[in-house]
DNA sequence: TCAAATATAGTTAGTGTTTACTAACTTTTT
DNA sequence: AAAAAGTTAGTAAACACTAACTATATTTGA
């Protein structure tokens, strides 16, 4: 995972391409016009196109990974934790509206086995760190325990996507954290004991 | 919306290819041998590609929209008939895995602007009717009302499509109806009064 | 009523465009 | 001197779609 100075440009270029018009819109043309040079100077940073995309996955995955982290580690309640987590999702989309496209990617990718696995792989562990939250702040009766700790973590998880999804699909118009806030005011009063 | 036995063909095969391999795998060539005859015999039945995956979208919103008129139209609790669609929506994918492609190719349909509108509006009319029948049972006294209707309909979908995909990306192992039926338990448990 | 006219639904063969990617060469940096 | 990073020119494959032709139903008019 150590990227020279060209893939980061490469990978941004990528992220630029995708948060305009999609992952359709991520071809090595464009990509060359975007770095302005030659489409076969691309193919002296990566291999080939998945390796590009993988490169991208992954390199975003460390940015959130380490900003999830700093909120895990703080000696503070659950369920703040969880509101905190909450909140970095949606200012991190309204930053990177790039990453929208990479989030509903899902269905781009089941074509390429390495890129979907990856993809799951970083849902999964999302969850999974959101079932802990979910399970310690039960424990420390933050949390109602008459409910599964991995349904709750559907539901926040489910709640976040749609909202982002709703927000995509009228256009990028209402202000997404305003909505996000909203959402967590629900949330909060469903969830904690 | 009036489509001829071929047309019907034709959409059948395209839910079939995309059910399969995903949207990408949606193409005239596959399309052709699917239905066992030459590429420029589709176009006999369809302008262009974007007619077919119109049709296909317009074909199933119908065949879904009798089937929750039917839910909404009985003499039930609003919270019976939010769990009677939200057991249609399971059993519904279960049956036709291929319209879980579907489903999830808003991102897929952004580069064409007729079909990614068609794609939120159908998902625009879910919403509120959700949202309709959530009011309907605050009013009643069946759910409670220290919450907006609007939130508890994006948790209630968001919940829905959050489960629906991780049955897909772990590759539909897991029995989705009894997944359903989980997280049906706990948005109970936090909707009711 | 039945052959001619026509509309429908299929065929083969092909086009132009876009795609990711490569071979071979040149320039720049180390 | 050689490794790294760029160039031009090009390839093969996939794609949606079309022109022109043919077979097969269906309609129509004497």
């Amino acid at each position: 995972m150590n990227f020279t100075t060209r893939q980061v440009e490469i990978i941004e270029a990528s992220k630029y391409l995708i948060g305009k018009k999609g992952i359709q819109n991520l071809t090595i043309k464009n990509l060359a016009k975007k770095m302005s040079f030659s489409e076969p100077a691309i193919y002296r940073h990566f291999k080939d196109k998945t390796e590009i995309l993988k490169a991208l996955l992954l390199f975003h995955r460390e940015i959130i990974k380490s900003e999830i982290i700093k909120i895990l580690d703080s000696e503070k309640p659950s369920l703040i934790k969880i509101q905190e987590i909450f909140k970095f999702k949606f200012k991190h989309i309204e930053k990177n509206p790039a990453f929208v496209m990479i989030i509903f990617s899902e269905t781009s990718f089941q074509y390429c086995s390495v890129l979907s696995s990856i993809v799951s792989k970083i849902m999964e562990q999302r969850s999974k760190k959101i079932i802990d939250l979910l399970k310690e702040g039960q424990k420390n009766n933050e949390i109602r325990n008459d409910v599964e700790a991995e349904q709750l973590a559907t539901i926040i998880m489910g709640g976040i996507r749609k909202t982002i999804l709703s927000w995509k699909l009228e256009g990028f118009k209402s202000d997404l954290n305003l909505e996000g806030e909203k959402l967590w005011i629900t949330i909060q009063k469903l969830i904690k004991k």
